[in-house]
DNA sequence: TCTAATATTAGAATAATTCTAAACTTAGAA
DNA sequence: TTCTAAGTTTAGAATTATTCTAATATTAGA
């Protein structure tokens, strides 16, 4: 479901955004864009950690403001948690939140039918929607 | 456009949702469910000392919480800030964020038409909707 | 009026994130 | 291949929003 990309990839996004490929911006990079699912700067450092890494929390942060900047992920503040939670789907979607266990899942466009109706002094740039509940399966 | 109600009638409004209706929460209730417009913590504590009224940063917030329990008001966190704002409108409704002023406007839901397809493991509970953007007028 | 329950408070604590300034790495010029 | 300037990483301090602690004050009702 998410796209894969080799370290070689990942260090050509990162240079082709204007961002120097250090190693900790790679391997953090491969991590958030690939193998990441919305995660949260704890979680990056969490992984780090237990990939015996030593990427500082400074450089945690530090590479996932320069991600943002660069456009290869976006911030999200969802209601259950006050964690910023980075998304690396670029693609116009939306999220359902698992109430339960607080996962965040991405819901496609087309999934959803929108049509907003507002007074011609509302310049709308961007939509967020987030649908709250439960997965039972 | 919003609801007034009297000292006593919030006191009522406190009293009815089991919560005691001391000085500090009455003050606090009509400021936040009759006067203000999606305050934070600090906006309740800015009014207060501009009232020369004398009420504590942790009576703010505990009041605070305490409305939301009772159920007067909800909490919602918005992508600008990382301070919870405070909503008194009780109704189901969406959220407009003017990105150049900070500045919260409802809307209603009638101005929005909005369906929703998933697949049946999803089970909705609510959904919020915030639109960013700029008013121009 | 007394008392137990509840609320308020100042200040300490916590949690997420940013800042500071020193040490390290890198890219590229010489 | 140096050398150097620009850029990066880092530990630890600072900042911000919020919660906790534990002492004091208020309240409701017997
Ligand atoms: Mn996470
Ligand atoms: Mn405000
Ligand atoms: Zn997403
Ligand atoms: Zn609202």
């Amino acid at each position: 479901m998410k796209k894969t990309y080799s370290t070689q990839e990942i260090e050509k996004r990162l240079s082709e955004a204007g961002v120097q490929p250090t190693l900790q911006r790679i391997a953090i990079g491969q991590y958030v864009l690939c193998d990441a699912d919305h995660p949260t700067a704890e979680d990056v450092l969490a992984w780090a950690e237990k990939k015996l890494m030593k990427i500082s929390q400074a450089t945690v942060y530090n590479t996932l403001n320069t991600l943002v900047e660069a456009g290869l992920a976006r911030p999200f503040r969802f209601p259950h948690s006050d964690k910023v939670v980075y998304d690396s789907n670029l693609m116009d979607h939306f999220h359902f939140l698992d109430e339960k266990s607080g996962q965040v899942y991405d819901i496609a466009m087309e999934d959803i039918e929108i049509k907003v109706e507002m007074p011609k002094k509302y310049k709308i740039k961007s939509l967020d929607v987030v649908i709250k509940g439960e997965i039972k399966n």
